[in-house]
DNA sequence: AAGCTCATCAACCGCCTCGAC
DNA sequence: TGTCGAGGCGGTTGATGAGCT
């Protein structure tokens, strides 16, 4: 018992689209809009699967995508999502405006792939090619994890915290804030050399759903052994934490609205004020800390990258 | 100039998830 | 609760062009 087939293949085209297709699929998608692509080939005449003409509005006729080469910037960036979200091409390009997945795997395959290696770094694991310790480290997890929970506190509280929150699925076309609001907590510890990221429950608000069904897997801990992604529910941090009141101010997790740059709206709902939030700030040991908010200004995403601009709303519609 | 190899990327395929019924 | 259809995703393929011999 087979699936049926998607369309009638006996009547469609398939390759290379052509001119007067893309035109077509165009000017339908401009008078109708989006939606029900198994329809839409009839409807628009076009003699296409209802996937390929979806494949092809999103991959390439889109208006908002961006053509050209990747920056430097955006390769980081790649990496970086690769590290933590590893194949997920959609939920990485969902995090660079203009770029489709297909592009982004396309890029990672022929460019970032490369270069990793050339620096010495396995692009599955992202970790050094020689580290003997990558293979059997999925093993040695649960001990590492220990290791990090026993973490002197004072090398906590050395820690720059980055908390940053942000809608799970955000419209580009809505303004509102969605009701669900998930944070992300990132910690990156000074003192070592090694990053321990612990992420909450609300890491998977750049995950759907599924996503969320695959890291529970473990795939994502065998990519990134040093990411503690075990699901918790707890209060915010500078809550309950003693060690973290001290950054009371810096490290209150932002609403999405506030990661845009937009504190002053009314559809803030963290009331964080400018003011009283600047930039950085600097604990009870003396040691500076930024704060990584998104706010407009040179500043440091949750990724550790450098933002000199706002987020661009764009990039957190998940597809 | 011809032939070959390699890199690139658009497109396809099959599977999975989710919502409707 | 199970089934089905539609949309979406990730892996793979194949056409094309660039570079080299």
């Amino acid at each position: 018992m087979g699936r049926s087939p998607c369309c009638e293949k006996a009547h469609t085209n398939k390759g290379a689209w052509t001119k007067e297709e893309d035109d077509r699929l165009i000017s339908y998608i401009r008078a109708h809009g989006e939606g029900c692509w198994r329809s839409l080939p009839k409807a628009a005449g076009l003699l296409r699967c209802g996937k390929s003409c979806r494949l092809r509005w999103i991959n390439y006729l889109r208006p908002d995508l961006k053509r050209g080469n990747f920056t430097e910037e955006e390769d980081e960036l790649i990496i970086k999502l690769h590290s933590l979200l590893g194949n997920k091409w959609s939920l990485i390009a969902g995090r660079l405006p203009g770029r489709t997945d297909n592009e982004i795997k396309n890029y990672w395959n022929t460019h970032i792939r490369r270069k990793l290696l050339s620096r010495g770094i396995d692009p599955a694991t992202h970790r050094p090619l020689n580290d003997s310790s990558a293979s059997h480290h999925h093993h040695n997890n649960q001990e590492q994890q220990q290791q990090q929970q026993q973490q002197p506190s004072s090398l906590v509280a050395a820690a720059t915290t980055t908390t940053i929150s942000f809608a799970s699925s955000v419209s580009a076309s809505a303004s509102a804030v969605k009701q669900e609001q998930d944070t992300i907590t990132t910690t990156t510890a000074t003192t070592t050399t090694t990053t321990s990221a612990t992420c909450n429950a609300n890491m998977f608000g750049i995950m759907e759903k599924k996503n969320k069904k695959d890291y529970s897997k473990g795939s994502s801990m065998e990519r990134c052994p040093d990411l503690n992604l075990e699901l918790t529910i707890s209060p915010p941090r500078h809550l309950d934490e003693p060690d973290h009141q001290k950054f009371s101010g810096i490290e209150r997790a932002l609403c999405f609205v506030c990661s845009l740059g937009l504190q002053n709206s009314k559809d803030c709902r963290c009331g964080f004020d400018t003011n009283a939030n600047a930039n950085g700030g600097t604990n009870s040991n003396g040691t500076t800390t930024t704060t990584t908010t998104t706010a407009t200004g040179a500043g440091y995403d949750f990724l550790g990258l450098k933002t000199g601009s706002v987020w661009d709303y764009r990039s957190l519609e998940m597809k």
